[in-house]
DNA sequence: CAACAGTTTAGAATAAATATAATGTATTAT
DNA sequence: ATAATACATTATATTTATTCTAAACTGTTG
């Protein structure tokens, strides 16, 4: 539990007390290797299956947006039906894998700058995201 | 109603009989000065107050559907509570003002084109979008 | 215009997300 | 440490978008 005090800390700024429930899904969530993209559902399963710790819907949905307002975590909107979320927050774009339907990280600086020409007088532009859609490339035919 | 050709065309092709209610949904959609974005509660109001048809919500919904397998509508994925559908099918992007929750085209032209450094093996390209949130520009400020 | 296929609709069903309110737990004050 | 307090967790209910169902209705075709 050498990353305990972090999720502490984290919890902490997100104005969320240190439960375990919370501290299992900070676990899941900023202990993997590697970030990933998640739904709530897949979520809990993986909170289920990777520990004995029951924790309910509503703890998640409220644990994930809280994370999501401090800037842990991020929304991807993708689909109109259900949320998918990133673990990783720094700025970048994603292919969308239409046959899998995962999303595949692009890094930032794997896409050149997005230069939009035109402006909205009295707006800025606060973020922009790139979201390329890939299928199998069966190059054999024609 | 010199578009009603046009709207019995378009029905047709989608696999739809013009029945009253299709139409009055065509011209909502495809007789509007210039292209829109809406979601399907905005769509049945504005069907409401324009006509003194009555629409359900499922004819509603399966017709938009029918039109976006056919590519007479685009659904733009924002937000994971509703979708929002667009009745401009070219290739373009989009502002979000995220203030005022509404979509502005951007213009194809407008942005330069998108170039993806990385590529997954197998894989092609089918479609690049870049949605760019917009807030208010409150330069006097700091 | 009869017969049929396809359509509309109200209402039910589903599923994601959020709210509620009773019970439980971390924190703080004593 | 213990009690008091504030906040969390949970099961359950609710809300909302969307889809399904099945009965009544309408466009189409001959
Ligand atoms: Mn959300
Ligand atoms: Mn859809
Ligand atoms: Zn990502
Ligand atoms: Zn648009």
């Amino acid at each position: 539990m050498a990353h305990s005090d972090q999720y502490i800390d984290k919890l902490r700024k997100s104005g969320l007390r240190p439960t375990k429930q919370r501290i299992k899904i900070c676990e899941v969530l900023f202990d993997a290797e590697k970030t990933f993209h998640f739904t709530i559902k897949e979520l809990v399963k993986i909170i289920e299956n990777q520990a004995n710790i029951k924790v309910s819907l509503a703890t998640v949905y409220n644990t994930v947006h809280a994370f999501i307002r401090k800037g842990y975590l991020k929304e991807i909107p993708l689909n109109a039906s259900q949320s998918y979320f990133d673990t990783n927050v720094t700025h970048h774009h994603h292919f969308f894998d239409e046959e899998e339907n995962k999303l595949i990280d692009i890094h930032q600086d794997d896409v050149d700058e997005v230069n939009i020409k035109r402006i909205i007088p009295g707006k800025k532009i606060r973020s922009v995201e790139v979201i390329a859609k890939i299928v199998s490339d069966n190059q054999s035919q024609k």
